[in-house]
DNA sequence: GAAAGGCTTCCGCTCAATGGAAGCCCTGGT
DNA sequence: ACCAGGGCTTCCATTGAGCGGAAGCCTTTC
């Protein structure tokens, strides 16, 4: 029963935000009037809301549930000045991804009018090892994830895109050795991201903040300072212990 | 038994983002064994997830899905190089609200660490009558909706909380008439807003945007023309037509 | 007008949800 | 060490709430 509320939830995507009450019983895989019921009754709570059209979408409330998800207000909270003073440097895209699975889930992005045009979405989802975000989240996940992923096969986007397990561990070595990853042209063959990896209170990668340019006339070292930096900074506003003790001066990280 | 489901979804609040199973069974009001049973699938679908103390919390797949919700992707996406244009102009809190029932809910916020401190939260709650986003999205509201709060209980925050219906319907009238609204010290003492319409695709207000900045030292009249000016662009990338008409130059809106 | 598709409502049936109870574990107090 | 209280986890007899086929209405298209 439980399942069947949340396929209905499920049956919604970003190619499908909007769907009539057939159209979810279909994707959902429910009688008609099964869907009917369960739809009214999400209706009427706010988990879903129907339109002048009878069609049904996502409602405020259930927003404003999930709105309490730790990757929800806690990490956005928390992070949001230091998107902000990154994308004020560079105008570029910045944003904000957690690991889940062999993918990366972008939780926070900032975009200007004029940036380069990129695949990835708030509330989205894109595969760990064709992005400087999943790269990141990746090289510092378990080693037991890391030989998961690894073992499973890599989709190709582009004539760039990492895909043979060969080649992902030695980027990720040199992430691991970095503290930085960068990602170019593995989608978009003319889009580049450098990400960094943020550190939650026990001092374990929680998240991974990056920006995206234009790979074109760009040099990515330029811009490994800044993200690490703005990486470090929401660090240290989630509590992480090693993102505190770098202003002990005395004491620096070894990687 | 959608509503138990939800009804443990609504268990969570900001106050308690983080829950036992027994603290979920009381405030869901449902029988320890019959709250497990939902909240094991809950989480073994992603809806809730388990931390390591065995606490419950709103789980990423249930913000995945409401991400989908319009007031998330598709308003955030379109607001949001507005948002950060304010934001820059100004260092100040930038917010995004919208309109339910009688109070108002923030879909969106930009806030510099030294900003001043407010009450409100994204995915949380606010009186419509008490916040200058609220002042603008109730006057610009079907009168049958502005009647029925004005009917209802104005409850005040501080000495300078609107809490007569005269004095609210005074306000109102003034809201429309000059496009925009300030709240001065309505919750907080120290704490000014000064909000502007957002309108959507039939020409209504779906949203309305505003700043919020220090009462002290500071002249909101100046901040006016920023705020309008961002209202506008965020009505104009929403499709809303009298945002359009403007560029055209003959027609000047008459309020 | 006919057909197709999209809803909305009804109702007999049945099985999955229910919740009390038992048991285990942990913590704190005496 | 023992006890009490609280927090979970599991079991299972019971039954009523969920189920889904069917009927009917409405809208659109040909």
């Amino acid at each position: 029963m439980v399942g069947r509320v949340l396929g209905v939830l499920d049956a919604f995507s970003a190619e499908h935000p909007v769907l009539t009450l057939s159209e979810l019983s279909r994707r959902a895989g429910l009688p008609l009037s099964t869907t009917h019921r369960l739809v009214r009754e999400l209706t009427e709570r706010g988990a879903l809301e129907r339109d002048a059209d009878g069609r049904y979408r996502i409602g405020l409330w259930l927003w404003e549930v999930a709105s309490l998800a730790p990757h929800g207000a806690g990490l956005r909270e928390s992070a949001m000045p230091f998107l902000e003073d990154l994308y004020e440097a560079t105008h570029q895209h910045v944003q904000l991804a957690v690991l889940d699975g062999s993918e990366v889930v972008y939780v926070e992005r900032i975009s200007g009018r004029n940036a380069v045009r990129i695949q990835s979405r708030v509330g989205g989802r894109l595969p760990v090892h064709a992005t400087g975000v999943g790269l990141v989240l990746l090289a510092f996940a378990v080693p037991e994830w890391q030989e998961r992923v690894l073992a499973s096969p890599l989709k190709r986007f582009s004539p760039r895109t990492i895909a043979s397990p060969a080649e992902l561990r030695r980027v990720l070595a040199n992430v691991r050795r970095d503290g930085y990853a960068i990602s170019d042209g593995q989608i978009e063959p003319e889009v580049l991201s450098v990400a960094a990896p943020v550190y939650g209170e026990q001092d374990t990668v929680v998240a991974a903040l990056s920006i995206v340019v234009p790979s074109e006339g760009t040099d990515p070292r330029t811009l490994v300072p800044a993200v690490r930096a703005a990486a470090r900074g929401i660090s240290r506003a989630l509590g992480a212990p090693r993102a505190v003790r770098v202003s002990g001066g005395a004491h620096w990280e070894t990687l």
